[in-house]
DNA sequence: CAAAGTATAATTGTCGACAATTCAATCGTT
DNA sequence: AACGATTGAATTGTCGACAATTATACTTTG
């Protein structure tokens, strides 16, 4: 049970439902990546006012989950590698910078919340089973942990406010669950050490370590996928 | 003439109008920064309807300018260090990566031309006189051009299109027009030069000790500030 | 038959009004 | 006199309708 919203605002008005509701539909890829929008007939969907249609697609439009033309309309975006390659150049950089700031700004309880949640994984019977659970979801729960334990409100709004999103998105639509699980679970227990010993230095390169190599093996996945196919 | 709209998507609506010039408002402090933004009171100044004000507002939050609370309304968000230091944390990191990437993705064209308008700012009269045009100006239209060159268009649009809005209103706010003038143009200059040699981990390297470099800087002058104020 | 122009339909942008919530001032109580 | 409750005013959220722009389908022409 992953949080999919760190910042936790709850949802107040009808307009913040109506966001999250059609966030989980393009993330789950139930409202087709690339494919447009219509303001009359979500509107109608979903029992509201065009306006405030128009609200929650604003918020949409910050996640970057939809672009919007003047005049012409709103699309989801659409999937492609060189998106998805983006966005971990991004994440590599952000993450790390992130993991730096925690091992500096984390405080012991957070560390040591950090360091349970780790053992928990550790027992569960998911990675046990080497099944992907841990890719899905523990995984995002241990980044989250990092980058809010940067203390940096911009990193953090950024990366889970805007970024994560697509991220998901991303997850789900290209069904990435590699066998990195076994592995990324290392990775993570050496960075956890790295901000536990206070060591900025070291905390950023195994972050960005870790990103980078989930990016490579994205790649080859790609190359592979394109020589078989050709 | 640096440009301030580096993604120069022309505003075509009046909404658009309308959040380009409370844009400039607040970023120029004509708008108080951290005051409270009042929609009935901005429509009739602006001669628009609230629904168009709204749309106009929903873009500042994209930028980080202003901030929302369901049910209480709109604040411009309010200059403190530690908001400074943060947003030059989130900077180093990703101006780091997008000058790595630059020099990857970057065309001979593109470098040339990045090139010439260094040689321009050295020929600069406020250059010579030790003035501070070149900090102001000059500076920005430099890193505006290697997070273009990146060629990563998440990296553009956090950038530019939502980060370097705040940059600017603190420079101005703030009248950071430090004597580091002739010391970043050497910086600068080798940027480029490991740009142009396709040395990304050089490039990264030194864009982000230009940039720490700043920070600390700042850093200095706040301490320095405290401890003649106390 | 293809291509361009035009007219129609649909969609987006903008507006003003009403409902719901929050803020402010007044009044009453201890 | 200070604190809390209550009432009124102001502000925000939501709605439906109209205007402006764009997309579509049809007609006309070469």
């Amino acid at each position: 049970m992953a949080l999919d919203n760190p910042t936790l605002q709850k949802p107040v008005t009808t307009a913040d439902k109506v966001f999250d509701a059609i966030l989980h539909a393009i993330v789950d890829g139930k409202i087709a990546a690339g494919s447009k929008i219509s303001e009359p007939g979500l509107a109608k969907q979903y029992e509201i006012s065009r306006s405030t249609l128009r609200e929650a697609l604003n918020r949409l439009e910050k996640c970057h989950l939809i672009e919007r033309k003047a005049n012409v309309g709103s699309r989801v975006v659409d999937c492609t590698i060189e998106g998805l390659l983006e966005i971990y150049v991004v994440r590599e950089a952000l993450e790390g910078m992130a993991c730096r700031e925690a091992a500096i700004n984390m405080s012991d309880d957070e560390i040591a919340e950090m360091q349970d949640m780790l053992a928990q994984h550790a027992n569960s019977q998911a990675l046990i089973d080497g099944i992907s659970y841990y890719q899905e979801e523990g995984d995002l729960d241990f980044h989250y942990k990092v980058i809010l334990g940067s203390h940096n409100q911009q990193l953090i709004n950024i990366l889970c406010g805007q970024l994560y999103h697509l991220v998901r998105m991303y997850r789900i639509q290209f069904g990435m669950h590699s066998p990195r699980a076994t592995r990324a679970f290392q990775e993570h227990s050496n960075i956890i050490q790295a901000i536990c010993d206070r060591d900025g230095e070291l905390a950023e390169i195994l972050m960005r370590r870790h990103i980078a190599a989930s990016r490579k093996n994205i790649e080859k996945k790609i190359a592979l996928q394109n020589s078989t196919a050709a």
